[in-house]
DNA sequence: ACCTCCGTGCCATTTCACGGCACACCGTGC
DNA sequence: GCACGGTGTGCCGTGAAATGGCACGGAGGT
């Protein structure tokens, strides 16, 4: 099934891209116009995308996507809004909603702080385990070993036997953090929430740029993170 | 490309059937199995689906489906959201993000209220243009005619000439309002945000059990969804 | 007038999707 | 033990349909 690997790479390439026509697709994507083109047809008449504006020639996506993204971890998301809120109100800061897939953690839910400076990050960006106060908040209950760990700044953990230390007090304390460790402005805690069954299923952090974060409020936003997912883990189960 | 036609649909399937495996699904789609199987398989490789849980033979919908949906209203819904919150913040009530999309308006944010009786829709969920406060909001600078009014209770507008008279006064009073026309005990206030040109790009609304809305109210919550849907028609301009 | 980019449409070739069927597996019931 | 209904998987001949090169009409730009 060729062309259905190809239509839904056209798919991404159009929201990535919106509002794009054929030529241009086929060139970013280096498939033959036509068979683009095609795919174009096939993914209007199932609904997927339309004409963007009044222009025919150019796509977007519908909202058919979020339709099917929405169902996903629809009740997760709305059990944790209310306690995203709480906690974000009780912090003054970022709050994320990030779930296990794969090698990463993926950001489903995000409620910002209303200070000027903020970390804004896109719903559905990954991040790595090793690297992100969620990814750790989900390993140390993933019982997993990674095969690589990446640097991505100077305080990234890059050693297996530091990792399993870090993740050995995360466990202890409730709570995950992260200093500078996978962009160098940017510190969290994050907790995570689990199922009945003791698997993660998400994790919730807050997040501030590093300038923001001293030591005694790493603790207390700890406390609260890990509270609030405490919360959750109980109203799933 | 019915191949593709088919793999989506299994895909819509899986989203709201998850976790589910080949036999059913070909049972509700109608189709062979060896279609369905070859169409999950393809899923996976693209990374639409992934195996559920522990079990290999159930599937579920990765994120990639909110990466792809994310992207398309992205810049709106980030406006939006602070505004929404204030207005919730004013009102108390739950507030609506929604869309146009061909003849239906779609919802793709909601703050909900933290009273205990609440309007509760699924995100993606798709409201008839003349039943609902904002599709009325919308509808009124569309400048498009509808082929057919289908009633949904008693209150609905199904004459063509009443519905071009309350556009009227929408477009004057600068609110659309809904008095149980699309679900009985559902009422609500919306106002369109507006592109520069003029057409509408999204609607906000106010939503409340029709028991809790008052002509009071209603007048001055109409108020304040206008000012929070003029403030984002500037804010995008 | 030229040139270039756009989106669209055609069509012979050949790939590969179709779907019937058989198989392995697993509980249940008799 | 054996048949039965239910999974999910794998094979394969047939034939429909995806492919992609190419040509056409149009819109700007120079």
């Amino acid at each position: 099934m060729q062309n259905v690997i190809t239509a839904l790479r056209v798919l991404e390439e159009v929201s990535a891209r919106q509002p794009i026509g054929v030529g241009e697709l086929a060139r970013l994507l280096g498939l033959p116009k036509s068979t683009v083109q095609r795919s174009l047809r096939t993914l209007h008449e199932a609904g997927w995308i339309r004409p963007a504006g009044g222009e025919v020639t150019r796509w977007q996506v519908t909202s058919k996507a979020l339709q099917v993204a929405r169902r996903t971890e629809l009740g997760l998301r709305d059990a944790a809004v209310p306690v995203m809120e709480e906690l974000r109100q009780r912090t003054g800061e970022t709050i994320h909603l990030m779930v296990p897939e794969g090698e990463a953690v993926v950001l489903i839910e995000r409620l910002e702080t209303d200070k000027p400076l903020r970390i804004v990050l896109p719903l559905g960006i990954r991040l790595p385990l090793h690297a992100s106060a969620n990814g750790k908040a989900v390993l140390a209950h993933l019982g997993r070993a990674l095969d690589e760990l990446p640097a991505y700044t100077d305080t990234t953990i890059t050693d297996a036997r530091a990792l399993r230390a870090e993740l050995e007090a995360v466990r202890a304390r409730g709570y995950a953090d992260n200093r500078g460790e996978w962009r160098a402005d940017i510190a969290a805690v994050a907790s995570a929430i689990l199922g009945p069954d003791g698997a993660p299923i998400a994790s919730l952090s807050v997040s501030t740029p590093a300038s923001r974060m001293t030591e005694d409020q790493r603790a207390q936003y700890g406390e609260l993170v890990t509270q609030a997912a405490g919360t959750l883990t109980e109203s799933l189960g």
